[in-house]
DNA sequence: GATGAATGAGTTTTCATTCAT
DNA sequence: TATGAATGAAAACTCATTCAT
């Protein structure tokens, strides 16, 4: 059952050209030839091209909010494996929600009321994560932060979005992923105590 | 004396334009009002839109690397210091020079040769000089990296890469220059012996 | 029925607006003006200035070819008078295909491909059928050839197609016109047994 | 002596120039540039394009005309042969004088009066000259003409413009050329006794 | 639902020409 | 004489969007 909806159809395909070309080089007209439909039929089913792009964006982010509220209920590990296990999966995840991170950009859609609401919310999301987590490692003595709790959060998040488009060009990805365990161990070992 | 050529003129209309709305957003006209002149006068003096944003490029990169340079060549402070230096310049001199930003976007350019060339010799001569600084500060014990020198610097690079765009929003540098050093610090006690 | 379909209205307006100025003198706007048309559709429908006046050029050559072909396929006449039904056939035809004369000029678009293409495959057809035709007409003992007979089907198709730009000039078809049976008799009692 | 002025030096590239691209494809910056000059020097010494090319045409104009004349003050051989020296001489000197050649294309400048000045000069020139040859040739007893000799003498000319373009393209002149002699044969023996 | 056709505003680019020096 | 700089009008081309069928 649920063979794809024709609405699905397209959206694969304007994902999947959105994130090879970035929003501005991509033309309704790329997606329909990827999709192999008429142009007509991404305006029936989604209006315009912000829109469509924000139904792609969505769509990811769903996705990845999905895999990282996961991570965050390990009522297991302890708050640095956690956070540990927080970046590895959000850079897995995001490898294939590269359109997400397009709406991150300064100068990117600044009249975009959608923008902003979405870029709010997730990025708000994941500090209150990580805020929450510290907050936990520290009363247990796992963790020990200089500064401000919210600053760092947010600081770590801007690091992990940061270092995405390096590690998603051609090749780069498979190279240091070997190397990111290791790199990881270096920043939380300077929140460790 | 050396009143500014016409060239200069317009590269430096060039240079706000393009910061202020990206490459894309960006149209020869809004650049050629910015300058008080005619937008013919932009194809004289540069040929084509891609080659006037490589001009700007090129004239933020140089600025960079020249105040970098200094940093570097620190001969009184140890390694530590200079990293942090480095990191602490490299933010302030890249807030004025946001194009150069734009071409290490994923997806930005990515047939033109002109990016690639800019983008390697530039990240490659960044992490030269960082190696060598972890070099001297490991031989003089005053570092100690478990992993690669090489992939150590790399990413280094990339996290402050990473940290831009989101430092350049609006106002966000402002709020988080505060906390900056101390962030450097958790950065840098990572690698600390 | 077979009401003329958009694409065709088109190029008649294409076909139209090109023979007056010629290639370079045309702009899109005038060919979007005579067919009452926006520019817009003649991209859609072509996709470039290039391509609009291929699709005229072999819009004209499919019809001389097929005017020809009857001319060749004469069962009846003799030589001689199928080659002069050819010469008289082709100047009339092409009088209303001088698009195609335009591709025939030295210089006129050197490096495009398509125009040699055109030109090579339209003049060795027609050089064929000459020489067919000049080969059965000396077995036959009605043409005697002094020289190679391939180069003087050749140079005889060069003498046609030298003559239309003289030709098509205003008023000087008609005056000329009416001599040129006689001068066609010049030119075949020259190679006349 | 006789060191050339610049306005020859600037004559001389544009004449290779306009020979190598055409009128409209050759743009001023084109011709500035194969002759090391600034665009202004054009200015200063032809005024505009138009008049620069004029000039171009002129220029061969003039060793056309000198060396046909040459021909036809040929008081020695019989009118065939100096039909036939003036067919192989055109040509000759024509090969080296391929600006001319442009003004004779329908559609050139339909609205300069230069063009037309220049066109009906040189024709008619070379038209009046073969004219009488062919006068001189009938009364003698050497040729015989079905039609008008005007229109013969016309046509005559168109013939030989006709040949030009395609005798001028890369390789086929060469190839060509041997057969020409005799091509002539076969024209001239159309008008022979 | 789907699409072929059409549109028009906007964008890059070209280029003959002018002119101060 | 010569030229670097500037110009602006015109041209090719792009593309999101609309709409009748």
């Amino acid at each position: 059952m649920s063979k794809t909806t024709p609405k699905q159809h397209l959206l694969k395909a304007a994902s999947a050209t959105f994130s090879k070309y970035g929003f501005y080089k991509t033309a309704m007209e790329d997606i329909a030839a990827k999709a192999q439909k008429a142009k007509g039929s991404l305006y029936y089913h989604f209006g315009s091209k912000e829109l469509l792009f924000e139904a792609v964006v969505l769509e990811e982010l769903n996705q990845l909010k999905a895999a990282l509220t996961v991570v965050f209920a390990d009522a297991i590990s302890d708050s640095r494996a956690i956070l540990k296990n927080y970046m590895l999966k959000r850079m897995e995840v995001l490898r294939y929600a590269p359109n997400y991170q397009e709406t991150l950009r300064p100068n990117f859609y600044e009249h975009y009321d959608f923008v902003n609401t979405v870029k709010e919310e997730m990025v708000q999301w994941e500090v209150q994560q990580i805020m929450q987590l510290i907050g936990r490692g520290t009363e247990e003595g796992q963790l020990e932060l200089p500064g401000d709790h919210l600053v760092y959060s947010q600081v770590l998040v801007m690091l992990l979005q940061g270092l995405e488009p390096n590690f998603y060009l051609k090749g780069e990805y498979d190279r240091l992923e070997a190397h990111f365990d290791n790199l990881i161990n270096i920043i939380t070992k300077g929140i460790s105590k």
